[in-house]
DNA sequence: TCTGGGGTCCTAGGACCC
DNA sequence: TCTGGGGTCCTAGGACCC
């Protein structure tokens, strides 16, 4: 068989604005974000804005409130998950017409390997094919890696194809801020920063031993391996088995009343038992998250007795686990999640 | 910048056991 | 008994990602 390994990564483009300006061609060209419940005046955070929106500065994560001092004129609509999900299942049957295993990483983009010639020519079928099946445009990154593969796409966007490979990694990659990185946020970089290392190449060169006193004996010599631009190759064609299922629930107005909290702790925990049922495993622990006001986030959680799937049960280790907070402060997001047992 | 909701993985301390 | 060292489980928190 001719041909070389290939992992290539195909991202919709700005896909949640996507699907709704699809839906309703009149808001093509203007400035749209999705995201809560689309009243920009309630609590809330950007799903996704559309490319004129960012324009003027709006962001995934921001808080609708501030993204709508920036865009006043800004069209603020409300996020449909079902709506999404109908376009992501299609987006994903497109991706397995093609002779590649296909691993989903979320709503709307998946790593494909392939073993072919051009993978030029295959990721301009895959927009072709997408384009005709959804609707909507999307971008591939061409890597020898899923690192090089993901951080390629940013290069294509919007609507195109870019190589990332050893042979380009140092010319691209070597002067870019540490977070460039796929697996380096904010607080990471910031740390990396207090050590002298800024850029890719000054983590590249860095001291393995002296990352893992600071950072942590995995993550240390980690962080210089993304820089080095080491990846996994190995794309997974098999389903997805979840570690974990959880719901949560942000207030407009935060909570005081104890036997309310206590009613809608009891609501999710009943919400998170359908999600196990569904699942078919039992839950192996039960957690309870609580954020007071004004952004302070606890945890507590307990190992069942035995593993369960029963609503009751996980309902009374759910109220039980409640019981191990203070109740000092006003709420404003519960939370409840099961945990399932390990592989 | 007054900060959603759904996930994953890593770290670290203490308990407990041999 | 002034107390070693390793392994594993439990729990809380942090960072990151979409």
């Amino acid at each position: 068989m001719s041909g070389r390994d290939w992992v290539l990564h195909v991202d919709l483009d700005q896909f949640i604005a996507a699907v709704e300006m699809a839906r309703r061609p009149e808001l093509r060209g203007r400035p749209v974000v999705v995201g809560g419940s689309g009243d920009p005046t309630q609590r809330g955070v950007v799903a996704t804005a559309s490319y004129e929106a960012r324009e003027f500065g709006i962001q995934s994560g921001m808080p609708l409130r501030t993204a709508a001092k920036r865009c006043p004129e800004a069209v603020f609509l409300p996020s449909d998950p079902p709506a999404y999900q109908r376009v992501s299942d299609q987006f994903m049957a497109t991706l397995r017409r093609f002779p590649v295993v296909v691993e989903e990483l979320g709503w709307d983009e998946a790593f494909l390997g392939a073993h072919i010639d051009d993978p030029e020519a295959m990721a301009a079928e895959i927009r072709e094919a997408v384009r005709g099946a959804t609707g909507l445009s999307c971008s591939v990154g061409i890597g020898d890696n899923k690192l090089r593969a993901k951080l390629a796409t940013g290069f294509a966007k919007p609507a195109g194809t870019y190589r990332l490979t050893r042979d380009n990694w140092a010319a691209v990659m070597a002067e870019r801020p540490t977070d460039a990185l796929w697996g380096i946020g904010s607080k990471t970089a910031k740390r990396l920063a207090e050590a002298g290392l800024l850029t890719v190449a000054q983590l590249a060169r860095a001291d393995p031993d002296e990352l893992a006193a600071r950072l942590g004996p995995v993550q240390g010599p980690w962080y210089r391996m993304l820089a080095l631009g080491a990846g996994d190759t190995e794309v997974s064609g098999a389903p997805y088995v979840p570690r974990s299922r959880s719901r949560e629930i942000t207030f407009q107005h935060d909570l005081t009343d104890r036997s309310e909290i206590g009613e809608h702790v009891a609501t999710l925990a009943r919400r998170v038992a359908q999600d196990v049922a569904t699942e078919g495993r039992p839950a192996q622990r039960v957690a309870v998250k609580v954020r007071y006001a004004p952004f302070l986030t606890q945890t507590h959680s307990v190992t069942l007795p035995t593993p369960t799937s029963d609503p009751a049960e996980i309902e009374r280790a759910a109220l039980a686990v409640l019981e191990l907070f203070e109740h000092d402060r006003p709420v404003r997001l519960l939370g409840v999640r099961a945990e399932f047992r390990e592989t």
